[in-house]
DNA sequence: ATTATACTCATACTAAAGTATGAATTTCAT
DNA sequence: ATGAAATTCATACTTTAGTATGAGTATAAT
């Protein structure tokens, strides 16, 4: 996002700065100072889809907003929910349980917690419909 | 993708429009013809990225084709496919044995080919690994 | 202070999942 | 027809996952 707007600024200084240099030769020789708008117009038409396309990918696919009124609605704890997003990433209990320096035992009773609330008999279920509620990122 | 052509054509008529009108006013009284072209330079940033956010929405998302190519080069066959679809549904194994006829251990095989082949060591794992590379349907 | 919630952990299970190996059938192209 | 690949299945394991129960700690709200 910031990147974007430092980008988008030094495009706008960099049309200004062009502008000033052409000022004296297109339109004041009146070569269709419209071809030249029209011109500008396209080509930031352009830089805008293609500066919303790269950032789209980690936009668009990975920040899918989360439905974090569901989650208060099913009572799933901030913990739980972290545990959730683990599953989805595919790792195992004892993985989890490593990265997030508690006991494997821990992270069990988290997940038989889970897919109580979420309703799932298995976590490849819980994954499921955690994604279909938007409550973990795509 | 016509839409957007269309969107964007009517935009430019309608531009060069707005400047015939412009032309006696903004400009024969020197108010900042740069300030205009940068005005017009931010609009068609911002529409370029807000059509694009529209489009990608339903591109992106909606029509995420599955890369047979991949399949192939993985060595995946049809009824290996098709487990992995069932398994990242959230099904369990004997659940995938009724569906498709089989005995619980020829899933068993599937699946365990399926995870030397995606080189995952959970299915929970082998689902991520799948949806990174297209190969399942989001 | 005390109740409620969240988080932690253990033990002892049961149930799935996954591996390894070998083998019988079927399908399909050469 | 024959060899290769795909599909099916079994048996015997090992490893994860998941359940049930009980309990200790911390924290925040009443």
């Amino acid at each position: 996002m910031k990147k974007t707007i430092f980008i988008f600024t030094s495009l706008i200084i960099a049309l200004l700065a062009l502008f000033q240099i052409s000022k004296y030769h297109l339109i004041s020789q009146d070569v269709s100072i419209q071809f030249v708008i029209a011109t500008i117009a396209v080509v930031f038409f352009i830089i805008g889809s293609v500066i919303n396309k790269k950032t789209s990918h980690s936009i668009t696919v990975s920040s899918q907003e989360i439905n974090q009124a569901k989650i208060n609605e099913l009572g799933i704890s901030n913990r739980e929910h972290e545990v959730l997003c683990k599953v989805a990433e595919g790792l195992s209990n004892k993985e989890i349980a490593h990265q997030l320096y508690v006991s494997e035992n821990t992270i069990k009773t988290h997940v038989s917690n889970l897919l109580a609330k979420l309703n799932a008999k298995r976590r490849t279920q819980a994954i499921q419909i955690a994604k279909k509620l938007k409550i973990i990122p795509l």
